[in-house]
RNA sequence: GCCGACGUAGCUCAGCUGGUAGAGCACUUCACUCGUAAUGAAGGGGUCCCCGGUUCGAGUCCGGGCGUCGGCUCCA
């Protein structure tokens, strides 16, 4: 038979042969470098048998779908080590995902397994790479399979194996051994365990089985493999890096905002974490002010009737906080849609006045679970950057892509591209089908105009309305909700509003929610990882030390100071009794953008001697040039 | 909320098998008046997260609570 290789040509190779065949029939070198094998697109063992016509390419460390490869193999080599030092454990899955693998286990009653028993583990995982054992591959049928588990009392593969044949009809499944260890597995392998050349256990946790909260806990081991030593310590170096950027480790070491037992999942913000966040209102404000926006201010407090009419008391009562008021039962708003509906509905509204656009920084409470609070990423108390636009059904595409470039204009001042995902009706949902079939298409149409690129995240749409919503990732990696659009035609009708048609008949407007940084808190978290906390000169909480080189220049020192703050920009002197090596060395660690340096010299001819934070010096400017150099960068954008 | 780990000075952390708590940085004072990433000396500072238990004695052991961290579930 014949299969053809990468570049073309066509090998021959005799009937029945395997990936393993070909490899060799290529070269000894590439035999002993071959991991796998892609038969027509799909990674496969070498083990197996090859057909007539395959498309082919050899799996080499070289090729980055190896390293799901080994990994894999890793996760089946701590089973097996879990088996040998906690005999009954029983085992459920073990993928490899990005940057490693994990696999879930139910421990024996009473054993709890922590990161301090990874040493042993990892102990035992490296005697089985050592013992060079064979992966091997074996098809079985279904009874055979079933019986094997249960027998073992491994009831996670049985349940497994029945879902297989449930869904999909299988009569047989396959099976993979290393050694004594044989797992329920589709593969692929590589041929034996001692091509793991480099693995390291990172984690444990809690995972449920089957991602369903309902069902038992298991424990998951998460690890990472490589094919060297120097690519497992580059990628753990990564990680350490990335951590330098976490933002609660710069909040608190630069003084942005703290947390306390007091009140868990609030942040305080601290002045120089305030004048971040003064700045970024300006801008939003501004920003929404030339869109067509204006601001209003909404309580937080309601009567509880109000969010019974919402929808928000049937679905979210054990998220929200509640109080009683002379006996009358209210509620801490978790949305302002009520709120700004209020305002709507306080005047009678003509097509005329359509769109209204409502925005406010608006202060929502939510009680998230306790295990689920990250700093500033995901907090109780939260400020959206929130927005309600009233308007008629022919408005809503114009308004959803407005919505969508004034997003992206935003995130496009920071260096950000976000990912989109449109999300789709809910199970638990308001209006009708007919309803979301509209607003559905609605904002897929905008995404569509638009021509941008994004997930479908099926049912996980608002509870009264689809949604587009605007993803980024923090310093290692995980995703993060920002902005979103929701289209919704049911708060309208709940709350009965209307605006008079020009046919001079009511009719309801359409609402569509939108927040686009998410919260001032989220988006000032991410900021922070961003810049890993050396910010643009325009959110600097101060964007100039000035630096007195010994007491006597404190007055100049001032005056350059002050000829800064005449031009609008954040400068601090820093009077210590320090030498200027120490001032300078405080001025970096604070990240503070320029340190303005003055001495006899300068103090003589009215200059500073300039210096960039993470440059160093930038030469002798005259304070005016200085000024104007500052100011000039100081602007957003 | 669930699973696991952790909680000692403002910060980062040490404290062995239970015997009256320590370092560096920061802070205060004094001296030094300095030219591009730490001047030196002295000093002050702790309900060892909280409550309860075991013990002659608990930072240390046990139970409960709170908080934080890593995940999972959730996220309007």
């Amino acid at each position: 038979m014949d299969v053809i290789l990468p570049d073309g040509t066509t090998l021959q190779l005799p009937d029945g042969a395997t990936g393993a065949d070909a490899a060799a029939a290529i070269g000894p070198g590439l035999a002993r470098a071959a991991l796998g094998i892609d038969v027509d697109g799909e990674v496969r063992d070498l083990a197996r048998p090859l057909h007539d016509g395959a498309q082919v390419a050899i799996i080499t460390s070289r090729d980055p779908q190896s390293l799901d490869v080994i990994r894999h193999d890793t996760a089946h080599v701590l089973a097996a080590a879990v088996l040998d030092l906690y005999p009954g454990t029983k085992i459920s899955i073990g993928p490899p995902i990005e940057d490693g693998f994990y696999y879930d286990f139910e421990f024996p009653e009473g054993v709890t397994v922590s990161d301090g028993d990874f040493e042993a583990l990892e102990a035992k995982m490296r005697e089985h790479v050592k013992a060079d054992e064979p992966f091997v591959r074996e098809d079985v049928s279904v009874p055979a399979a079933l019986e094997r588990f249960r027998d073992e009392g491994q009831d996670y593969k049985v349940e497994l194996i029945e879902d297989l044949v449930a869904n999909q009809g299988v009569e047989t499944v396959s099976l993979y051994s290393n050694g004594p260890f044989t797992d329920l597995c589709r593969g692929p392998h590589a041929p034996s365990t001692k091509r793991i050349k480099a693995f390291r256990l990172t984690s444990v946790a809690g995972a449920y089985w089957r991602g369903d909260s309902e069902r038992q806990m298991l424990t998951r081991i998460y690890g990472t493999a490589f094919h060297t030593k120097e690519d497992l310590a580059a990628h753990m170096e990564r990680l350490e890096q990335a951590r330098a950027r976490d933002h609660r480790k710069l909040g608190r070491e630069l003084g942005l905002f703290l947390f306390s037992d007091v009140s868990p999942g609030s942040p305080f913000w601290q002045p120089a974490g305030m004048v971040i966040w003064n700045a970024l209102t300006e801008l939003w404000r501004r920003e929404n002010r030339e869109r067509g926006y204006r601001e209003v201010r909404t309580p937080i407090l309601y009567d509880v009737d109000l969010w019974k009419q919402s929808g928000h008391w049937d679905k979210y009562r054990d998220n929200m906080y509640f109080t009683d008021v002379e006996e009358r039962p209210m509620g801490l708003k978790p949305m302002n849609c009520p709120a700004h509906i209020q305002i709507y509905k306080h005047d009678r509204r003509s097509y005329r006045d359509l769109p209204i656009r409502y925005s406010e920084a608006g202060l929502v409470h939510r009680h998230e679970p306790s295990g689920t609070l990250h700093g500033l990423l995901r907090v109780r108390h939260i400020t959206q950057d929130d927005a309600h636009i009233f308007c008629t059904q022919e408005q809503v595409e114009d308004e959803v892509v407005a919505c969508l470039d004034f997003g992206f204009f935003l995130y496009d001042l920071f260096g950000f591209t976000p990912r989109l995902e449109l999300s789709t009706r809910p199970e638990q949902r308001i209006g009708s089908d007919a309803m979301w079939d509209r607003a559905e298409s609605a904002l897929e149409g905008a995404l569509r105009s638009k021509g941008l690129e994004y997930e479908v995240n099926a049912g996980d749409g608002a509870f009264y309305g689809p949604k587009i919503d605007l993803h980024m990732t923090d310093s290692i990696g995980r995703s993060w909700q920002l902005g979103t659009v929701q289209l919704d035609y049911s708060m309208p009708e709940r709350f009965e509003l209307t605006y008079t048609g020009a046919d001079n008949a009511e009719h309801p407007p359409v609402m569509i929610h939108r927040a686009l940084l998410g919260s001032f808190e989220r988006f000032i978290g991410i900021l922070i990882e961003h810049y890993a906390g050396e910010f643009p000169l325009w959110l600097a909480p101060v964007q100039a030390a000035v630096l007195p080189l010994a007491d006597r220049h404190e007055g100049y020192a001032h005056e350059v100071a002050a000829a800064l703050a005449a031009a609008g920009l954040r400068a601090e002197v820093d009077d210590r009794t320090e030498s200027v090596g120490r001032k300078i060395r405080d001025a970096e660690l604070r990240k503070a953008p320029y340190m303005l340096i003055v001495g006899d010299r300068e103090a003589e001819q009215r200059a500073v001697a300039l210096r960039r934070h993470g440059e160093g010096d930038q030469g002798t400017l005259s304070l005016e040039e200085a000024v104007d150099r500052l100011k000039g960068e100081a602007a957003p954008a």
